[in-house]
DNA sequence: CCTACCGATCGGTAGG
DNA sequence: CCTACCGATCGGTAGG
């Protein structure tokens, strides 16, 4: 409808994105994001009240992305053939690696705001969460799936696990040397998921 | 020497830990701070020089007990017999298990300031990281580590895995139903972290 | 969508 | 270790 105003919306929704996943809410003032968007502040607080519902609107937004993008990335893994889990996990990796600042924001708001993002979160995330919890379950039954793991704490580990090398990893990796890439942590967040749920074959084929 | 002034220093960095990690530096004022050491704001000041010196003061102080500490969890974990991996990832993850507060304040300083933290930690942790990569490496010569385990990356990514279970698990585990409890995420980080590291028995004993 | 203005709070200093 | 004070910046409003 409003084609002009929608345009300075989504500027100013890009910029406070990108500023507080660097800086942090607190450490973000809004005349900054203003002049990110290349308007002044009172225009910024026209379009969102408050600094308040400027945060509010972006964790709106980034909740709505993921809305649109989830069912896509896991309907995506799960084609590939039966319960591939170890394809659902790296959807998760994949999911957060693809925006590494969208991952710093979430992990500032877990930090700063758990209860407010967990409410939007929960209703978004229970059912795929369950769903991933599920498939482990019936893994374990028909003993292709590790009966020692642990499926809800696993299930949230993945999730820790990944926000965390997308988010931390180049920093984490520079306590180690030589430091390993933040592919090389993903990759290896992938194997150790897969060893970590896969039962060993019981019958084990011949060997080369 | 001075045991007043020593007592106000210590009672300023104990509460600057707690704000700093509970709503980060830029979302904590030094009157706050002051405050709740029970002094004004311009003794703070007298103390610390600047907000950005208390902050610098704060992650020395923190540098400084892990210095103390490390040595002596890895030394136990260790002295359990041999090169117990699984041991020294315990340790890792009991590690910030122990004081939540300062696996949050970690999580803040590297978003906010990692190339500062990274300097200070590198120093105090690279002779550790090594130990626990080249442990790997010795394992994987000698057969009874997986060879598919990349030394650098796996130690990187427990090191961030365990921080991110401890400052996130609580509010990580209320997306899965029913909502794991940080001990058992942690559990499970150490059952993972065992079954991606060792090697299957290649004679499996008989069957019970 | 802007200019002009507001009170409150920020970190820091002077001076004792 | 305090009182008194500083300029700068904060988020937000008035009025157009």
């Amino acid at each position: 409808m409003n084609q002009q105003v929608d345009d300075v919306r989504t500027r100013i929704l890009t910029e406070a994105i990108r500023l507080f996943a660097a800086r942090g809410v607190a450490g973000t003032s809004i005349q900054s994001i203003a002049a990110a968007a290349g308007i002044t502040r009172p225009t910024l607080v026209y379009h969102f009240g408050s600094k308040a519902g400027l945060r509010t609107a972006v964790l709106r937004t980034v909740v709505d992305h993921w809305r649109a993008e989830l069912p896509r990335l896991l309907a995506d893994a799960a084609s590939q053939g039966g319960p591939r889990l170890d394809a659902l996990v790296s959807a998760v990796s994949n999911f957060f690696r693809r925006d590494p600042a969208l991952a710093r924001l979430i992990v500032r708001e877990m930090l700063d705001h758990p209860d407010e993002l967990g409410i939007m979160l929960r209703e978004e995330l229970l059912p795929w969460t369950r769903l991933l919890a599920e498939a482990i379950r019936v893994g374990q039954a028909s003993g292709s799936l590790r009966s020692d793991a642990d499926p809800e704490a696993f299930t949230t580990l993945i999730i820790s696990s990944a926000l965390a090398v997308v988010a931390l990893g180049a920093h984490a990796g520079s306590l180690v040397s030589p430091a390993p890439s933040v592919d090389a942590q993903q990759a290896e967040l992938l194997r150790v998921a897969r060893v970590a749920l896969l039962a060993p074959r019981k019958t084990s084929p011949e060997e080369g």
